[in-house]
RNA sequence: GGGCCCGUGGUCUAGCCUGGUAUGACACCUCCCUUACACGGAGUAGAUCACCAGUUCAAAUCUGGUCGGGCCCACCA
């Protein structure tokens, strides 16, 4: 029952990390009566180890979930991982040192399962270890086969509507990873770069000039662009251009979309160099030329330079440019590309099959979805809606890789007609089974579908995919729509709204009734930390220098959705907080070692003092944690604690404590039932914020009262103040009290004594009555060890409240 | 170019919705080893709340604008 000298972190996080395990602590009971709230965890991609963004806003979503808990609510808390997809390809390839498409296709996608199951322990231990209060048994894998049959139904759910066609079309391709992207999954970056005029012939026997950034496309010209209204190039519309190293001319047309400030003003239009390539492709009812190949070389088409990666074809059309006379000059620029956000590569577009989700018609009703759910904060919607607006393209959900979840799909080798699989024997591999009927021609020959589901076109499927590990109905119903989906800010156009959209086609109902969106942790200079800038910090080694409940205090520090800079020091103070609880629940707990858990029959004005502050604590905290406003009540808690509990009541009770013959038992019982009561509601105030500690101190002392085997499933305090009956008044004079004794401390301080000296007298006015200073008398002068104190009562309509004079 | 957020003592931050000159931490300075804690305590100093204008008896707080920083989206062929 005594504490120790110090607090052991290490010892005592990993005590009650198994304690918890045991217990089934985090256990969701799905039988339970209570009101069930649930949590759309995120699952983290697998990709080694947790980083500091991570602990961040896990940290903040299991505030929550252990204060829900705390509230009486049967938890739903999920755990999964996303081990599906690009991602993961990636990832073992490095740890492997292999390359995907240079392995038999089986090989590689079983090197995958393995390696991921392999390390999937250790990477979710890292969330064990910052206390994530997860249910880890109600656990997926976004690439097990309960993924896997329910992303498959859900493809051939939304095929069934018509909402999935396959066409070949031009469309974003990274070449490094040889796959078609989202629009989504590109970035932005800033490139050195050169802007090149090149002069080409023309039917009008004289020369125009086009600037280019892509010279390399040359061979893929299909026409030339001018805005009608410029002066000095109209005379060249209708004409027609030769292009250079070929035979080939092509038309001058007119086209407003052209900037004519850019450049020579001139546009020679490839396919396809950007987006806007394939708009005019469209618009001008033109023959496009696919010039490259999948890895990014130039094909037949581009003639001489055949072969050629479009970074060496680049110089070498600009060097036999410049060898025929053709370049006017060459600017350096720099620019923004778009880059897939997974490898860094410049982007392509090419033309070749892909599957989609047409949504494009349905983007009011994502509006309106989006408007259905609670946003936390609330402006965090705008970027929602910001992001629907700006959609161009329907969602591509094919990809051209090896390790994700099949499409599952067959092409009849006769008529090519296109079978489905069945939903009975999901979860299927087109390339390892057979479809269960024949094809409408008569057919048994099938070709499976190679591609794969991008990784959203899964892990938009979270909400189902955790409630379906409960086969019964009742319960699933329970579950959905949850009632949060927890997530950083970064990803509110993939996964927010990837889920949207698959809960619309499954449910036609929103996913969950909030939505809480967490900032980021930044660099002590408020930058974001990557591995190339070399400011990244690892969780696990700030665990193992502070503790993981010193970076969860860390982590309350911001205002949800708030970024928040890392900085070294924050941990310091952290881990003063939890030496500081340590410490005055050692005094608490020497000083409530004969006590029963007994009211006393009168209150002492300073103990209903500190009560009726508790009470106004709490209600405040309790409003803010409902409103996921966890970092007032992490706040608020503190300063109560440090100032009002340690500074100050603990002082002022000391010698009804300790001197309890002089003073007496009831005032000594009133003391204790302050001290209990507070500490108390204060650990549990702190418990989703540092669950390690006041776990700690909750087992020490205050379970064998309270009966319950863990704080984390306590009841949130609340405080009836009228059951316990404090005297009118009491904050007022407890106010009027503290106030005295600052002065009193404050004329020490001035005149160097030491806080233990005696002071002779201290003069203190207030506008409290006579007999309530007669109240705190004996209290004062302990605290403050003064010989005597004068009281004076001032009128109530006196200007000022207190007046405090004292003699050393 | 479009959308959003932010701008408070040296640093970080509370307060802003629901107007009455400001919270706490770190750092600094002075003092105090007092029976929970020196991994502590008491105290001093330090902010014209980015700028301008408006509303108001009164603005950090409301309205409009300016400047600066950040994020997301679009985009230069």
């Amino acid at each position: 029952m005594e504490l120790k000298k110090r607090y052991d972190a290490k010892e005592s996080e990993k005590k009650w990390q198994a304690y918890w395990e045991k217990e089934n602590v985090y256990k969701f009971d799905p039988e339970s009566h209570e009101e069930v709230y649930s949590i759309d965890t995120p699952p983290p991609t697998v990709s080694g180890k947790m980083h500091l963004g991570h602990t961040f806003s896990y940290s903040q979503q299991d505030f929550v979930a252990r204060f829900q808990r705390m509230l009486g609510k049967t938890v739903f808390y999920p755990f999964g991982v996303d081990d599906n997809g690009l991602p993961t390809e990636r990832l073992i390839e490095k740890m492997k040192k292999v390359k995907g498409h240079k392995m038999p296709r089986n090989e590689f996608v079983k090197l995958c399962y393995n390696t991921v199951e392999e390390i999937r322990d250790d990477f979710v231990q890292d969330w064990k270890n910052i206390g994530v209060s997860a249910d880890f048994d109600v656990f997926y894998s976004t690439i097990n086969k309960h993924s896997q049959k329910i992303s498959q139904r859900s493809f051939l759910e939304i095929y069934k509507e018509k909402r999935i066609y396959r066409k070949r079309a031009p469309f974003i391709w990274c070449p490094d990873c040889q796959t078609a992207i989202a629009q989504v999954e590109m970035k932005d970056s800033e490139r050195d770069s050169k802007l090149v005029y090149m002069k080409f012939d023309t039917t009008l026997n004289e020369q125009i000039t086009i600037a280019t950034t892509r010279p390399e496309l040359l061979p893929a010209c299909v026409a030339i662009h001018i805005h009608p209204d410029d002066k000095r190039f109209k005379k060249f519309i209708g004409e027609k251009a030769k292009i250079p190293f070929s035979e080939r001319k092509v038309k001058i047309t007119a086209n407003k979309d052209v900037d004519m400030e850019f450049g020579s003003g001139i546009v020679y239009h490839c396919t396809f160099g950007d987006m806007d390539d394939v708009k005019w492709i469209e618009k001008f009812d033109i023959e496009p030329i696919e010039i490259l190949n999948k890895n990014g070389t130039l094909n037949e088409f581009a003639g001489r330079f055949k072969g050629l990666h479009v970074k060496k074809a680049r110089p070498e059309i600009i060097k036999a440019l410049e060898e025929e006379g053709r370049i006017e000059k060459i600017e350096p620029i720099k620019h923004v590309v778009n880059v897939h956000e997974r490898c860094d590569t410049d982007i392509e577009i090419l033309t070749t099959d892909q599957w989609f989700i047409k949504y494009l018609d349905l983007k009011q009703d994502f509006v309106k979805y989006g408007r259905k759910i609670k946003w936390f904060p609330v402006h965090m919607r705008a970027r929602y809606e910001n992001w629907i607006l700006g959609l161009k393209w329907d969602w591509n959900i094919s990809r051209q890789r090896y390790f994700g979840i099949p499409i599952p799909i067959w092409y009849c080798k006769k008529c090519s007609e296109i079978i489905t699989a069945d939903e009975k024997q999901l979860p299927v591999d087109p390339l390892v089974d057979t479809p269960k009927t024949k094809c409408k021609c008569g057919s048994k020959d099938f070709i499976g579908e190679k591609d794969v589901m991008d990784t959203w076109a899964t892990s938009s499927l979270t909400p189902d995919i955790a409630a379906e590990l409960f086969k019964d109905k009742k319960i699933y119903k329970k579950l959905l729509p949850m009632d949060l989906r927890p997530q950083a800010h970064d990803i509110i156009t993939f996964w927010l709204f990837n889920t949207v959209v698959k809960s619309y086609f499954h449910h036609k109902d929103i996913a969950w009734k909030n939505v809480m969106i967490s900032g980021w942790a930044l660099d002590p200079h408020g930058k974001k930390m990557s591995k190339s800038k070399g400011n990244v910090i690892d969780p696990n080694k700030m665990i193992e220098k502070y503790s993981a409940d010193a970076l969860r205090f860390w982590a309350a520090g911001s205002r949800l959705g708030d970024d928040l800079p890392f900085m070294e020091k924050d941990l310091v103070t952290a881990q003063k907080f939890t030496t500081k609880i340590w410490n005055a629940s050692k005094f608490a707990f020497m000083h409530l070692q004969d006590f029963k858990k007994e009211k006393p029959k009168k209150f002492e004005i300073m103990d209903a003092w500190i009560l009726i502050k508790l009470n106004k604590l709490i209600k405040e905290s309790t409003e803010n944690f409902m409103n996921y406003e966890y970092s007032h009540t992490k706040l608020e808690t503190e300063k109560f604690f440090w100032h009002s509990f340690c500074d100050n009541y603990l002082e002022i009770t000391k010698d009804r404590l300790y001197n309890s013959d002089k003073r007496g038992k009831d005032p000594k019982l009133s003391a204790q039932y302050g001290l209990y009561t507070a500490l108390l509601d204060i650990i549990k105030l702190m418990a989703p914020i540092t669950p390690y500690i006041t776990e700690e101190l909750y087992q020490t002392y205050f379970k064998k009262y309270e009966k319950i085997k863990s704080i984390h499933i306590s009841k949130w305090p609340s405080l009836d103040l009228k059951e316990n009956k404090p005297a009118k008044d009491a904050e007022k004079i407890g106010d009027f009290f503290v106030y005295v004794l600052q002065h009193a401390r404050r004329a020490k301080s001035e005149k160097n004594m030491s806080l233990k000296d005696p002071i002779k007298n201290i003069l203190a006015k207030g506008k409290i009555k006579k007999t309530d200073f007669e109240n705190i008398k004996e209290d004062l002068l302990s605290v403050t060890k003064a010989e005597k104190i004068v009281f004076e009562a001032l009128k109530e309509d006196s200007k000022i409240d207190y007046e405090v004079v004292v003699d050393v």
